[in-house]
RNA sequence: GGAGGGGUACCAAAGUGGCCAACUGGGGCAGACUGUAAAUCUGUUGGCGGACGCCUUCGAAGGUUCAAAUCCUUCCCCCUCCA
């Protein structure tokens, strides 16, 4: 797709994906030279992966086109220890079935973004070689290639000198540095790619394959999505935006592109998109009310790339239909967030304060109520200002209610 | 193991017997402005009731007191120095 470039290094490059590289010159050569293995590893924190994980998806499939061979790595057995990087705090222990249980979600998300036929790609969970260590073994093997003066300069265990730090997390950057040189000698993976935060966990493992095996190894780590402002990316008020439908809706991950900052546009085309650059830049020129067309673009292709095409239409449908023809009554809402009620429960009348909760529009009905007394919430579009309005079947029409939540939340609820 | 410091709401951080449902900042939510943006300004940010109210919170469990986040006891966890 890329003609002109001939080199795979390149396209990540333009696309403003690398953040940093351990050995470039020899990295971009053995990428010319050869079709190379490389991985990037997948904790099972979560029964989904959420966007942030969506940069490293891309940066594999692109890698894939070259005809690189990515595996995909299940942290099934370093979720057992837990990444203390970019944490201030010890994460929650996780149990072994929680684990397995995340895991199953996560492997069917990685086999729609790479194409996994005739060994194309890879996929391993590490809980495979790393549960069964053993503890003296591995202290000989790999711990006396560790010095823990170094480890403790790193960057990702600085800022937890003050906070304290487990010996169970300090393991951790072992635990992936014994991935990497596992992978190598099963499958003679060279590169490990990450988010940018990973930089010194990769580097441990170039380290320790080129130790132990005298072989080179690389290491790539990905701009990470952060705002303009330089907050994390891939959080809201809701949590993370999940690349599950049923943890996060089409819809929402729709609007949740096409509300990000005007400054972040260029960026997110580049890192999540497949539009080819001349089109990025083209899109990023745009100004004012006119990135607003950039908008629409970019949270249309990430929809469609995660989603398919069916719903990202959906999705952009209803977000036009709601925010362009205010005044249209008979939008298209076929993906707006929807909860079904039955028509018992509203027969006798239902407090809206109980239905913003069952909703989710909120927390609590205290927060409901304050949300209706900061005039927060519209119903069939009038504005609520009496905390005891009550729903009745007469509120719907058609059987549909549709309830907005500031200025652009909306729900509806459908009786059946 | 010894000595000292500390655990407060989403995060950070005040409060050290009643005026504390708990200062303040960040974050979140809502309102105004706007371009479904940013910045700014305003309100709000434990739960439940229409409101004056009530209920549950300050690491955990007990206790003292008319009254505790604040005092006492025990326990758990973290930090610093010593070993």
């Amino acid at each position: 797709m890329h003609p002109t470039m001939t080199n795979a290094f390149d396209v990540l490059a333009e696309r403003g994906a690398v953040a940093q590289v351990s050995h470039p010159e020899e990295l971009v050569e053995l990428l010319e030279r050869e079709k190379v293995t490389f991985y990037v590893g997948f904790d099972a924190t979560a029964p989904s992966l959420h966007v942030g994980h969506f940069t490293a998806l891309m940066a594999m499939a692109r890698l894939q086109r070259f005809g690189h061979r990515p595996i995909a790595l299940i942290g099934g057995g370093t979720t057992m220890v837990g990444d203390p990087t970019g944490r201030t705090e010890m994460r929650p222990m996780l149990t072994r079935e929680q684990i397995i249980a995340n895991t199953i979600p996560i492997r069917k998300q990685l086999e729609r973004f790479l194409d996994f036929s005739d060994g194309r790609a890879i996929m391993v969970d590490n809980a495979e070689w790393l549960l069964e260590l053993k503890y003296v073994e591995l202290l000989r093997e790999i711990g006396v290639h560790f010095s823990v003066n170094r480890m403790l300069t790193a960057e990702c265990f600085r800022n937890r000198m003050e906070k304290g730090l487990s010996f169970l997390e300090f393991n951790y950057m072992l635990m992936q540095a014994y991935d990497f040189l596992e992978l190598y000698r099963r499958y003679g993976c060279r590169l490990q790619i990450g988010g940018d935060d990973q930089w010194s966990n990769i580097l441990a493992g170039v380290d320790l394959i080129r130790r132990k095996e005298k072989t080179p190894a690389f290491a790539l780590t990905l701009t990470l999505l952060t705002t303009a402002s330089g907050k994390k990316m891939g959080k809201t008020e809701a949590g993370a935006i999940w690349l599950d439908p049923e943890m996060t809706s089409p819809y929402e991950f729709y609007q949740y592109f096409r509300n990000i900052d005007d400054a972040d546009v260029p960026q997110r085309l580049a890192l999540l998109t497949d539009l080819p650059m001349s089109e990025v830049h083209a899109l990023s020129r745009l100004k004012d009310k006119e990135v607003n067309e950039a908008k629409k673009v970019l949270a249309y292709e990430v929809t469609r790339l995660v989603h398919g095409p069916e719903e990202a239409e959906k999705a952009r449908r209803t977000a036009e239909s709601l925010f362009a023809g205010k005044d249209k009554e008979n939008g298209d809402t076929a993906a707006m967030p929807t909860t079904y009620v039955q028509k018992e429960e509203v027969a006798g009348g239902l407090r809206l304060l109980d239905l913003l909760v069952k909703t989710k529009l909120a927390a609590s009905t205290s927060e409901g109520r304050r949300l209706i007394d900061q005039g927060g919430i519209t119903v069939n579009g009038a504005k609520v200002d009496n905390i005891q309005y009550n729903i009745d079947i007469s509120s719907f029409r058609e059987g549909r209610l549709e309830i907005r939540k500031g200025k652009k939340v909306y729900h509806q609820v459908i009786c059946v």
